[in-house]
DNA sequence: ATGTCTCGACGTTCGAGA
């Protein structure tokens, strides 16, 4: 039996509890990872997941900001949360399945840093924290990438190719699509043996957007979007790997999140 | 390109973060 894997910046998932619902109900994800779910656990609304038919479900969250969950139609075996660029924001979520096609895998769920607006770690904190983050990531892969089983997703915060955002020359100098970021993330990819597995569906230069701001008047008149969210996997895993699919229509969902699920199968 | 959306706070509006 295949499994369909599901990766969102919900961004807030009280407010957007029903459009995770609309994202079940029409995609059917056996594991669906959130980011930036912006509530502490016990706020979480776990009765309406529960509903969903997610028996299996972690939560690592935070009051306001950040936030990552992940939810499972198959048992974990393990559920672990590390502590990244020497801040305790909840922004990564490890699980193990024990049962189903998925078995001794590990899932890796992140909330990368957005790194603010101005790109110099000299004065801008919020982007030395984001390059420390990506380093930091570098070289956990580098210490992980022999083993198999291992696949990672979420909002990396990174457009890593000019066919990831909407204009590579306009966005040299904007987060997230600078040379130091998208440098780190493909040292990133290397260091841990990753294989992109939305990129490997749609080679590049087709362009490809996981998310549009807020601010554009008419997001999909302009179009100017960028890939912020990401699917990896080990080679094993990927070798699995059957079908891709960017759920563009997601934007234009009634109070939509400003990011897009990315959703994948495993065969 | 200063535009929009979310959260939390001695809230009826603002600042911070994205």
């Amino acid at each position: 039996m295949p499994v369909r894997l599901a990766t969102w910046n919900i961004n807030s998932v009280r407010l957007r509890i029903g459009l995770v619902a609309k994202l079940v109900d029409e995609h059917a994800p056996d594991v669906l990872c959130l980011q930036e779910t912006k509530c502490a656990d016990d706020c979480f609304p776990l009765s309406a997941v529960r509903k969903l038919g997610y028996e299996h479900v972690a939560i690592h969250g935070q009051k306001g900001y950040h936030g990552v969950a992940t939810f499972s139609r198959f048992a974990f075996a393990a559920t672990a949360s590390e502590r990244w660029a020497d801040k305790d924001d909840a922004r990564h979520l490890a699980t193990t399945f024990a049962e189903g096609p998925l078995a001794g895998v590990t899932v890796h769920n992140f909330y990368v840093p957005a790194g603010g607006d101005e790109p110099d770690p000299a004065i801008n904190p919020k982007f030395a924290h984001k390059l420390q983050f990506l380093d930091e990531l570098t070289h956990w892969s580098g210490r992980i990438a022999e083993t198999g089983g291992r696949i990672m997703v979420g909002d990396l915060n990174v457009a890593p190719h000019e066919s990831d955002v909407w204009s590579h020359k306009q966005l040299l100098r904007v987060v997230s699509h600078t040379p130091v970021e998208t440098e780190g993330m493909n040292r990133m990819l290397e260091a841990g043996r990753w294989i992109d597995l939305v990129r490997r569906h749609t080679p590049h230069p087709e362009k490809l957007f996981s998310w549009w701001s807020y601010r554009a008047a008419d997001w999909q008149a302009s179009d100017r979007g960028r890939r912020l969210d990401h699917v990896w996997a080990s080679a094993d895993v990927a070798a699995r790997m059957t079908e891709v699919r960017t759920v563009r229509e997601a934007r234009g969902w009634e109070r939509p999140s400003d990011h897009v699920p990315v959703v994948v199968t495993i065969g």
